[in-house]
DNA sequence: GCCCAGGTGAAGC
DNA sequence: GCTTCACATGGG
C-alpha cells in the first residue's frame, strides 16, 4: 500500500527558485513510508495517495512517485532548503551504507527496508516529543502530540479539503500552561517533565541550539540534565535531531534485536550490550539503531499483524 | 483483568 | 554500583 524507495538521479538539485506551492525533487533509495513512520517522527499521516504534515511553520504533502518527491506546501515557497535539510535529500546515503558492519543481522535489518533515512528535525520538537514517549506505544505518542498542537500550536493554512494543522507548540507556550492541562493531552506523569523543561528552554536555562556547536558526549550531558531524560531519550534526540550518527538510543526493540541477533542463546547483562554498541556499530551506529528497530517491527507484524 | 508500550527517577540493597 | 518499583493511559 505505501509507496517503496525508487531510485533516480543524484543530488545536488538548487534549492532556490521562484516562489511555488510545488516542488519536485529527484531522488533515490527514500522509503517514505518507513521514514515517517519509523518512530522519529510523530506528525506524518498517509492520506490520498500521499503523506501529510506540518515541518516547522509549513503544511507539507509529500508523494513519492518512481522516479521523484513532489512535494507541496500551502503557501508559496521560495527556498525549499528547510525541506531538503528535514528529509536529508543531500545525505549521501549508499556512501554511509558502506560503514555500517557487514554481518548477518545488519544485511536482514537493511534488506528488509531499504531506503529508510534519519531525518533531521527540529530539536526543541524533538525533545518535547520524546520526552512523552516513555512507555508509550508509537500510536499512542501521535495521539498526544496531535493534542499538544492542537491545544497550544498555531493554526497553519491548508488548502481547501485538507484538515486544520497546527505548528508544534513553543517551549514559551508550554511553559505557560499548567500542569492539569497538558495532563488533559493524555501525556499522564510526563506532564511534570515536559513543563519543567518547557520552563528551562523558555527562561534559556537550557538551549537546545547551543548543543549543535557541541561534542556528542557533552550534548547528551547537558540534554541528560533534564527532568524525565535519560540516556536512551537523550540519544534519540542526538541521533534525529542534531544528526549526531554515532548515537545509538536503546529502547527495549532495540535490546531486544540485540541479543537475538547478536547474542542468540546467551545471557548477556546490559553493560555488556552498551559495550558492544559503543565498539560494534562504527561512525554511523545510529542507521544501524534504525533499521535494527524498523527490522524488528516489521518482523513482529508479519508473525503477528496486528495494529 | 492482564500485559505491554521507542523510560526515568528514586528508593532500596 | 545494581535491582526494583511507581508513574498515567490506552490497545490488544
Amino acid at each position: 500500500m505505501h509507496d517503496k524507495s525508487v531510485s533516480s538521479v543524484a543530488y545536488p538539485v538548487c534549492s532556490v527558485t521562484s516562489p511555488s506551492r510545488t516542488q519536485i525533487f529527484p531522488i533515490k533509495d527514500y522509503d517514505l513510508a518507513a521514514t515517517l513512520t519509523s518512530g522519529q517522527a510523530f506528525r506524518w499521516r498517509f492520506e490520498e495517495q500521499s503523506w501529510i504534515g506540518v515541518i516547522g511553520q509549513y503544511w507539507v504533502r509529500l508523494r513519492l512517485d518512481p522516479f521523484s518527491l513532489t512535494a507541496e506546501t500551502s503557501k508559496p515557497v521560495r527556498d525549499w532548503s528547510w525541506l531538503i535539510h528535514y528529509l536529508q535529500l543531500d545525505f549521501d546515503f549508499t556512501q554511509m551504507l558502506l560503514t555500517l558492519p557487514d554481518d548477518e543481522p545488519i544485511r536482514a535489518a537493511t534488506n528488509a527496508c531499504r531506503g529508510l533515512r534519519l531525518l533531521r528535525q527540529d530539536p526543541w520538537e524533538c525533545l518535547a516529543s520524546f520526552i512523552l514517549s516513555s512507555t508509550k506505544q508509537i500510536v499512542q505518542i501521535q495521539q498526544i502530540v496531535e493534542l499538544l498542537c492542537q491545544r497550544f500550536g498555531q493554526p497553519l493554512a491548508t488548502p481547501a479539503a485538507f484538515s486544520p494543522a497546527y505548528t508544534f507548540p513553543t517551549a514559551a507556550r508550554i511553559a505557560r500552561a499548567t500542569e492539569t492541562e497538558l495532563r488533559a493531552c493524555k501525556m499522564g506523569f510526563r506532564a511534570r517533565y515536559l513543563l519543567e523543561v518547557a520552563r528551562l528552554t523558555a527562561t534559556g536555562q537550557f538551549d537546545p541550539i547551543r548543543l549543535q556547536q557541541l561534542p556528542v558526549d557533552l550534548a547528551r550531558h547537558e540534554l541528560m540534565r533534564l527532568p524525565g531524560v535519560g540516556p536512551k531519550i537523550a540519544d534519540c534526540v542526538l541521533l534525529f535531531a542534531y544528526g549526531f550518527l554515532s548515537a545509538f538510543p536503546v529502547d527495549v526493540w532495540v535490546a531486544k534485536a540485540l541479543r537475538q541477533l547478536y547474542f542468540p542463546r546467551r545471557r548477556v547483562n546490559s553493560q555488556r550490550i552498551q559495550r558492544f554498541v559503543a565498539t560494534h556499530f562504527g561512525p554511523n551506529a545510529g542507521y544501524a539503531q534504525q533499521y535494527l528497530f524498523h527490522y524488528m517491527r516489521v518482523k513482529r507484524k508479519l508473525i503477528d499483524p496486528r495494529e
